[in-house]
DNA sequence: TGACTCCCTTCAAATTTTGAAGTCACTATT
DNA sequence: AATAGTGACTTCAAAATTTGAAGGGAGTCA
């Protein structure tokens, strides 16, 4: 069974991956994090068709992520919103939408469809990735990654087994 | 036809994930980071078949997130490696890291499945997200989101048109 | 010569997604 | 009181994608 497999991993962004890694999902998260609360409006913003929306919001109903929240007695009506580990998917939000900005063949110089404002200090804000011990800022060619001994251990039986 | 629509946004985000957001595509991200170069290994390591795998490595590179490059003449035999529009991706996978370790459900204290070395200050990194403008750290909760009026006006179509 | 490796391709079967239509419980309008 | 509308779904067949197994070709190694 497809994904059910991958989750097992101890590999934390495969686990991340099996949890919100689709984009339906995805689309769903952005629109969360606009604002979006209505079932209806999933649908219409993200062009998806509602069967599949329905499934989707159950999903993460489940995981945790969302929770529904009665805003009408009658009709029983819900809004869905983040909890607060849904909320924690905001990184990974903003650098969908960084690397989007940079290299999605938007056109240079336009107006950005969205912006981000820092509510304490009152600016615009963009993301940037520290070094959580010294603060300077870096990248992929800044860091090493070492492979634990759990997961060398995974990777080493996905070897022998294929 | 489902995909090539999502990319037609302004949407930075879902622009994004119109070329990596998919589970697959993500794992083969992931192994790239890891340093792995070779379809057999990425095969193995992701599970996944070998003509899935065969197109998304097509579609990566095609999309100049990876580059193929021969390591020996005779048999042709080729690598894989991440070209700059893809390392560029490296905070999206740090984010899926800092996700999955504190949400995805691994046992708490037990060893990480990676470690990340900053070179430049040799200590273990994590992930920090700062405002780019007053520098201090913030989440979901401490900022406030504008869809500017390109965006807003594609919203304003989709709901009329639904 | 025969076994093996790497990097794929082909194909049918299983699964998932799409798209359209329908439902249910109400509210608002005429 | 009948008609239309809204929000949140469900159902279902057709289309698309994925899985899983098998095969193939180009070369190396024993």
């Amino acid at each position: 069974m497809g994904w059910a497999k991958v989750a097992e991993t101890v590999c934390p962004s495969a686990r991340t991956l099996a949890v919100v890694g689709d984009r339906w999902t995805m689309l769903i998260l952005r629109e969360l994090f606009l604002g979006v609360k209505r079932f209806e409006e999933f649908q219409v913003q993200t062009g998806m068709s509602s069967n599949l929306l329905s499934t989707r919001l159950k999903r993460l109903e489940a995981d945790g992520i969302i929770a529904r929240r009665l805003y009408s007695k009658r009709p029983a009506r819900h809004e869905y919103r983040l909890t607060e580990k849904g909320l924690d998917l905001y990184p990974l939000m903003l650098s969908l939408k960084a690397w989007g900005e940079k290299w999605g063949g938007l056109k240079r110089g336009a107006a950005p469809a969205l912006s981000i404002v820092h509510k304490t200090c009152g600016h615009e804000t963009g993301f940037q990735l520290r070094c959580g011990s010294c603060d300077a800022p870096f990248g992929a060619k800044d860091a090493v990654v070492t492979i634990g001994p759990a997961f060398a251990a995974e990777r080493q039986k996905r070897r022998k087994s294929a």
